[in-house]
Parts: structure tokens; sequence; C-alpha cells
RNA sequence: GUCCCCAUCGUCUAGUCCGGCCCAGGACUCCACCCUUUCAAGGUGGCGACACGGGUUCGAAUCCCGUUGGGGACACCA
């Protein structure tokens, strides 16, 4: 084998870390621990109008977010301009590039107008035919000039990683712009330098640049280099089948953090969208995927984002974490709600855990598992009746009668617990001659607003009995102002 | 317009390289049932696909050609 793998994720700060490049950066990772190799980070900022400070901090956040810690780097691509520069002259001492004179204004409209005519343009090489010494003649008056590659007629084959034998007449790429006039390298040089300078073995990128790759290895080759392996992926698309963008929702792998997915589902999710292992596994441990990872099993079809699946996926991540973890996670979110106590994080950590547990199988985000803990971190009895639970279990023979008496039982009732609560609930039911179910119903509505959530006596344990009886008192309120206006609405 | 890529359930996919084990398997979603104080979770079952047309072959989801459809790229952006 010639050497170690060395692989690349080169995200331009023009954006943020969506989760196309995330997944592109997750399959260049599982690369290279799948084979021992080198992760390296490399920021493309060569476009000084786009790029920001704030963009890069962005894209490393979400890259730390997802554990994705570069072996090498980051490396900033604005910081190797001399060697860009450097290759690109050399390309032209040797004959492989030559200057162009060319008024870009004017190219630009040549190639306006040939759109507009619904024709292709490539550069009519106008400048290859000037002779070296009329090129250098020009050079040395100061005329402004562009270095663009001369690219030869050929046909321009590599195997590709995920696609296979893959061929391009070189017919249709055009003289490509190596260095622009203002002396600045171009995207497709500065790659090759680069990807040359740190050894990459192996360019693992979307399809979006399976046409940049003959020219790149024009470059290569122009240089005396040999390229390096390619694998392209399949691009990720909306549920429009066009490419991921604003328009599908959250794209930015942040935004998934902050509406509480956690990372080892969004990484789970990435990687099998456009690969699978040999099986039928879904849920896999990093380990797991580092070591069924292998290129070959990349698909060549884009994929499209299903949320659907990525929910459930962070349930069953959810549901696998144990409750302590969760109550340590769920931190954050109870403090943006306001919902936070220190106690949480002392004396009554069990009981967030706990909490935490019940909520556990019925959320698919942290999110969501604030939403439904409602009853359980608010501490008013001022909890809102959902509407339609209300008519639904606001009614009935002497409600207000079983009310009263369960209030009293639990009121006395000397072990606060589940079962406990259990057995009392249902000996108040027996003796005043109804179903659990008639008392059930009404005292979780009281309890927690809804009609829907975990069962209702280990949500009285946790809400705790001051709570309970607060809210029942509550209850019994409604109820009371609704006999006396004889029949009133609930809510 | 030119070039390139792609094509299995609505979605993610297994199977395609090395035709038969596939009247196509798994998962998400949806539906039904079970469990059950509700909602979930869990269990069981169901709906649901080889884009189309030609070949090659005893035999094709798998190989070849074409059509159609979808996507991407064509900058002195990256």
């Amino acid at each position: 084998m010639s050497g170690d793998v060395r692989v690349r994720f080169a995200p331009s700060p023009t954006g943020f870390l969506h989760v196309g490049g995330a997944r592109t950066a997750i399959f260049n990772w599982l690369f290279a621990r799948h084979h021992g190799g080198v992760f390296i980070l490399r920021i493309e900022d060569t476009d000084a109008e786009r790029s920001s400070r704030e963009l890069v901090e962005a894209i490393l956040e979400g890259m730390s977010w997802l554990g994705l810690s570069p072996d090498e780097g980051p490396f900033f691509q604005s910081a190797n301009r001399d060697r860009h520069v450097a290759d690109a002259l050399a390309l032209l001492g040797s004959r492989n590039a030559y200057r162009c004179f060319c008024d870009p204004e004017q190219l630009r409209r040549e190639r306006e107008a040939a759109e507009r005519a619904g024709t292709g343009w490539v550069y009519p090489r106008r400048c290859l035919a000037l002779s070296r010494e009329e090129s250098d003649r020009r050079a040395a008056e100061g005329k402004p000039f562009a270095v663009r590659l001369h690219v030869p007629e050929t046909t321009v084959a590599w195997e590709d990683l995920v696609h296979g034998p893959t061929a391009v007449h070189t017919g249709q790429i055009e003289d490509l712009v190596l260095l622009r006039s203002d002396g600045t390298p171009t995207y497709n040089l500065s790659v090759v330098s680069d990807d040359l300078a740190m050894r990459v073995t192996h360019v693992i990128r979307g399809d979006d640049h399976l046409s940049n790759t003959p020219k790149q290895i024009l470059i290569y080759r122009a240089l005396g280099a040999e390229p390096p392996r390619f694998a392209h992926l399949p691009l990720i698309l909306g549920q429009d089948r066009r490419r991921l963008s604003k328009r599908h929702g959250a794209v930015s792998v942040l935004e998934y953090r902050d509406q509480g997915y956690l990372p080892d589902a969004l990484f789970n999710f990435l990687a099998l969208l456009g690969w699978s292992p040999n099986d039928d596994r879904e849920k896999m441990t990093r380990q797991e995927l580092i070591e069924a990872f292998d290129l070959a099993g990349v698909n060549r079809s884009p994929a499209i984002f299903d949320l659907k699946k990525l929910d459930w996926l962070n349930g069953q991540y959810l549901m696998a974490a144990t409750p302590e973890s969760l109550a340590a996670d769920l931190r954050p979110w109870l403090e943006a709600e306001g919902l936070w106590r220190e106690e949480y994080a002392e004396g009554r950590r069990g009981w967030l855990a706990r909490v935490a547990s019940l909520l556990q199988p019925r959320a698919k985000t942290f999110r969501e598992m604030v939403a439904r803990g409602r009853a359980f971190f608010d501490p008013s009895e001022e909890l809102a009746y959902e509407a339609e639970a209300a008519a639904k279990h606001l009614q009935g023979e002497d409600l207000a009668g079983h009310i009263e008496a369960l209030r009293a039982a639990f009121e006395t009732l000397g072990d606060w617990s589940a079962s406990s609560l259990e057995t009392c609930l249902r000996a108040v039911a027996e003796r005043r001659g109804v179903a659990p179910a008639r008392l059930i119903h009404p005292t979780r509505l009281g309890v927690t607003g809804g009609s829907a959530g975990p069962g209702l006596f280990e949500t009285l344990e946790l809400v705790g009995r001051q709570r309970t009886l607060a809210r029942l008192d509550r209850l019994l309120g409604r109820l009371a102002s609704r006999t006396a206006t004889g029949r009133g609405r609930p809510g």
C-alpha cells in the first residue's frame, strides 16, 4: 500500500455548516477512522467578500458538536496564497498555462450574449495564439493578465471510488483561469495546490464537484503530480427533490442542536443517508459505523432528507440514554424556558431523572420533552386546560363530589408514592361506586392540563402532594362555578 | 443550449459488480389489532416498489441499447 490515508473536509465559510456538508465531513471522518488515517480540516476562505469570521466559527462549532474533530487543522486556504501563485507561475513556465490579456468585462459580455442565445460558450483561446515574445512584451509593459491553463485535447479518465470508471472528453472544458488578473488564485488551482501540499490521498466530496474533477486532474498532470483517488457522494435533496436549501426548513446542523436533537443521532442518521452497511442495521454506534464504513457501500443516487426518520432515530437515542444523562442534558432547555431550579442539580437530581425517565419514550427531542413535561416543571397550579380534553372529561354525575372525596383522601394519605396513590384512588372510586377511570381522567386534566401523558400515579408522585392538592382545588373551583351558572363551559 | 451523473415501496435502503437462492428483504411514515387509566413505548399484522420500451439469455431488479423522468455542472465564485 502506498502510504497512509489522508482525507480532508474543505468547507468554504460562505454559509453555516449544513447537513449536506456535515454528511460529507462524516464520510471523510469515517473513512479516515476506518483506515487509521488522518482527517484534515481546511477552511476555503479565499473569497474574502463572502467569507466571514463568524461563519468560520459556526462551522467549527457545528463540527465540534457532531464530534468531528480534525487530526490536522483547521488550516486556512488564504494562508497558502503564495504557494498557489507559485504553482500557477510554474505552469506558466512549463508552457502548460499561458497569459490571457483579454478584458474580463468583454469576456463576460460575450458569455452572457451566448447564454441569451441559448448556446454554450467557452473562452475562444484568443491569447493562446499570442507568440511567446508578444506575451512577454505585453507583460513587461505592465498590461494586466490572467493565467489560463492550456487544456489539451484528450480524454480524462479516473476510477471514481463511488461511480466507478469515469471519463470525460476535454472538448467542453475551456482553458480555465488559474490566476486572476489581480494576481489572486482561483478555486481549482488552490484546491489542487493544497491537496498536493497536504498529501491528500482521497478526495471525498459531493457530486456537485464531479465536473471539477477532470479540470483538477489536468492541473495535477500539468504540475507533474499524481492525482489522488476521488470519491463523489450523491447530493442530499429536499422533499421536493431539489437541492436542500433554507426553504426546506432547518439545514444548519446547529439548528438541529437547537431543536433538541442529539449529535450522535444526527451523525448516525446522516451516515446512513447515501450509505448503508451490508445488513439491516439502523441504529449504530460510532465505533460500529467506523468498522462498517466502506466507500463501496455508498449509493450513486441522490437521497432525500427525511425528517420523520431523523425524529424516530433521535427518539431511539433518547430512549437508550440513561435518565441521569438526560436529566443533565435537559438543563439548558429548562433554563431557556425559565424552568430550571438549582435544586435539580443537587437534592432533586433523582427527581429530575425520574421525570426524564417518564418523558423518555414520549418525546422525539429535548424541546418536546420540556414541552411535555410542563406539568412537572411548572410550579404553578394555573395550568391551562386543553379545551377538547376538558370538554370530554369535565362532565358527568357529581364529578365535583368525586374529586372532593379524592382530594380529601390524598390530603391525608400517608405514603405519597405511585403505588399508594393508586390504591387510594381505586378505593375512593369503589367507595363512590364509579369506575376508576371516572376519577383518573379528570384528575389528570386538573393536574397536567391535558389528557395524554405518563401514568397518572407516577405523575402525581413526582408532581408532589402540594401541587397536586392545589391543582385539584383549582379544578374544584372550576367545577363549582360551572354548577353555579347552570351549565358552564369548561375552558 | 452543452456536458456529466442518477433511476427498487411516499421516504431511507438490501439485492445489481459475480444473472437463477427475489412473484423483491429491512427501516421510517400511515392503517388495524394486542397491551393499557390516557398518550407514548413495545408486540403482531397490513398497505406499498424493480420508471418505460426493446434486446441478450433456458432464465434479468441484476447485462446491453434506447426513451422518459430527476439531479448536477458549465465564471477572472467556491
